[in-house]
DNA sequence: CGGTAAGCGAGACGGTACGTCTTGTCTTATT
DNA sequence: AATAAGACAAGACGTACCGTCTCGCTTACCG
C-alpha cells in the first residue's frame, strides 16, 4: 500500500502524485487510504519512513576528518535517482506546510541528525572539535546537502564529500589562509 | 499584478495559491495571466524577483569574521514573516520541479551567492580563508539557512549568525580542539 | 430497531436516511441490519407496516355520502407531519423501484383499499353506487390524495374531504349542471 | 446534454442515475453540469420539460363524456415505456423533496392541468358539469393516473380511460344506483 | 478619419483530483 | 450461532483548480 505510493512518487515525481492514483495502483479504495492517513503528505512520509530505516553505517576511525569523509561518501552513495526524487518530495512538502515540516524533522531527519551528532560527539570527546561547533556542524553539513539537492546547485559526489570534511575538520598541518592555494 | 500574487502567497502560504485566485485578486482575466507567464511557478518567481532586488549591504571591515557577522545579522533582520513564507514558496516550487529550481537558482539565489562570494573573496585575498574553501562556504552558509527554514529546525537569530561566522572564521586565538570546552 | 428507522426518517426526511445511520442509532451493527432486510427500502417498509396497522374506523351511517365524509375526514385527521413524511418516503421508494412498489401496494395500500372497498361495497348493495364505479372510485379517491401529497398540490383538509364525497356521492337533489353554482 | 440524462434515466431507471454518469455520457465535465443545474433533480426536470412540450391535442366534440374519452385515450397512448420511466423519476424526486415537487408542479404538471381544466371548463359552460366539481375533477383524474403508475396498481389502457370518463361524466340515461350492473 | 487589429475582462469548458459519504460484503472477537 | 464492531472495495457526491477556448469590448495604430 505504501509501496504503491513510493512507486508512483518515484515514477512521476511528486507533483504527479494523487491519492486517487495511489488508491488505484494499490488496488485499494480511497476511503481506506483516508482511514489510515489524514493527508497525502502523511502517506508519503510513512512510505519514506519505511525506506528511511536503511541507515548508513557509522564509521569510527579515531579521526574526525576520516570519519566524516567515509560517512559523507556513504551518504553520497545512497543517493540513487529514485531516492533523490523522494527527498525532493520531502523537501517540497516540508517547505509548503509547517506541520508536515515538523513531522519530517522529527520522524525522518532526526535519526540522520543523531547519527552525525554521535560521530561529531566522539570528535568533541577526543578534543578534535569545539563542542560549541558540533551542533551547528550538523546543520551546516546537512544544510549544504539539501541546499544543493533542492536548488540543483551541483552534484553530490566524493569531491563534495571530501571538501566538506576538509572544512569541518581541516588537515592538522593546514592553517587557514595557508591552504593548498599557495 | 505580481503584487496580487505576492499578497496571496504571503497571506495563505503557498498551497492556497491558485491562478484563479491571483487573476481574481488582480482584477485580471486568467487568459492574461497565461499570456505573460506559462505557469504558476513563473508568476511567483517573477513576483519574488521584484522583491528580491532589495539587496543586503555588503560590509567591509577588513575582518572576515566581522564581515560575516554583520552580513548574516543583516540577513536575519530581513527575514520578516511575509518574506519567510515567500522563501518557503520558492523552496517548495524548486524541490518539486527541476526547471523551476534552475530558474530560482539563476535568477534569485545567484545574486545572493555572488554577494557572499565577494565578501569571502576579499577574505581569501587577505589570506584569511583558503580559496578552496570559499566556494563551499557559500553552500554551507546558505545551505544551513535554507535547511533551518525549510524544516523548521530553529530560529534564525543573531546567535545563529554569530555561530556560523565563528565556524567559518574562527577567532584567531582559538585553535580547534582547544575551544572553550576545556 | 425499526423504531430507529422511523425516527430518522421522520427527522431528516427520506433522503438523509442511511443504513449506517439506522444501525448506529439502533445500537446495532450494519451486518445485523442486512441479515434481516435485504435493502433499505425493506427496512422502511417494515417500519411503516408497524405504524400502518393503526386503522381508521369504518363508519356505517347508511348513507354513502355521509360515510365518505366521515372516513375521509378521519383520514385527513391522521395525517400529522411525521406521518406525511413517511408517506412521502413510501411514494418515493415506490416510484423509483418496481419491486418496492409491489410490496408497498400489497402490504401497505391493500388494507386501506379494502377498507374503502368495504364502505363502497355497502353503498353498491344499497343501490347508491353503480358497482362498475366502485373499484375505480377507490383509485380516484386515494389517487387524488396521493397526488396532492406527492406534488404538494394543496392541503388535505375537511373541505377537500367533503368535496370528494360530493363528487363520488352527489347530493340526491343535485343534478349535474344544476349544482350549487347557480 | 439533457439528452444524455434522458437516455440514462430511460435505460437504467432513476436510481441508477448519477451526475458522474450523465457527465461521462454527455462528454461533458461535471463542473459544467453543476454550472447549469444545481442538482440532479433539476437536470432531470429540464430534460423532461424538453420532452414534455409535446402536448396532447384537446378534443372538442361538444360532449364532456366524449371529450374525456378521447383526451384520456390519447394520454394513454402517449405512455410508452421510456416515458413512463421518466414519470416515475419525476414522482420519486417530487415525493422525496419538497422544492423539487414545487418545480415539478409548476413547470410540468401545470400545463397538463390547464389543458384538462380547459376541457372541463367548456363542459361547465355547457352546463354538463357543476363548476364546483371541475377543479377537483382534475385532481381526481390525474391523481388516479399517477396513483396507478407509481404503485403499479394496474395498466393504463382504454378501458381505464373510458371508465374514468364514465364516472366523471355519466351517460345521460344512467342514474347512479341504476347502472348497467342490474 | 475610419477600419482593423491587438489586448483585454469575463467566464464557459473538458479534465482531474480532492476529501467525504453511503452501500453491501467481509472478517474478527465476544457472548 | 448470533452479534458489535468496524475494515474494506466501489463509486457517487459537490467543489476546486488547471490550462484552453471563445466571446465582446476597448483601445490605438495605420491606411
Amino acid at each position: 500500500m505504501l509501496a504503491a505510493a513510493l512507486a508512483l512518487a518515484g515514477e512521476q515525481g511528486v507533483g504527479g502524485l494523487s491519492m486517487d492514483a495511489i488508491a488505484r495502483r494499490a488496488g485499494v479504495s480511497k476511503e481506506t487510504l483516508y482511514r489510515w492517513w489524514p493527508s497525502k503528505a502523511d502517506v508519503v512520509l510513512d512510505a519514506l519512513a519505511e525506506r528511511g530505516r536503511e541507515t548508513i553505517p557509522l564509521p569510527d576511525t579515531g579521526s574526525l576528518r576520516e570519519d566524516l569523509r567515509r560517512f559523507l561518501r556513504a551518504t553520497v552513495d545512497s543517493a540513487e535517482p529514485g531516492t533523490v526524487r523522494l527527498l525532493h518530495a520531502l523537501a517540497a512538502a516540508s517547505a509548503a506546510d509547517e506541520s508536515t515540516a515538523l513531522q519530517v524533522r522529527d520522524r525522518f531527519l532526526a535519526t540522520r541528525r543523531s547519527d552525525l551528532g554521535q560521530l561529531l560527539g566522539r570528535a568533541v570527546a577526543r578534543g578534535e572539535l569545539a563542542s560549541s561547533h558540533a551542533d551547528l556542524a550538523i546543520d551546516l553539513i546537512y544544510g549544504c546537502m539539501w541546499y544543493r539537492l533542492i536548488f540543483r546547485i551541483g552534484q553530490l559526489d566524493y569531491g563534495w564529500a571530501d571538501s566538506v570534511a576538509d572544512v569541518i575538520a581541516p588537515e592538522p598541518s593546514a592553517r587557514q589562509g595557508e591552504g593548498p592555494t599557495r
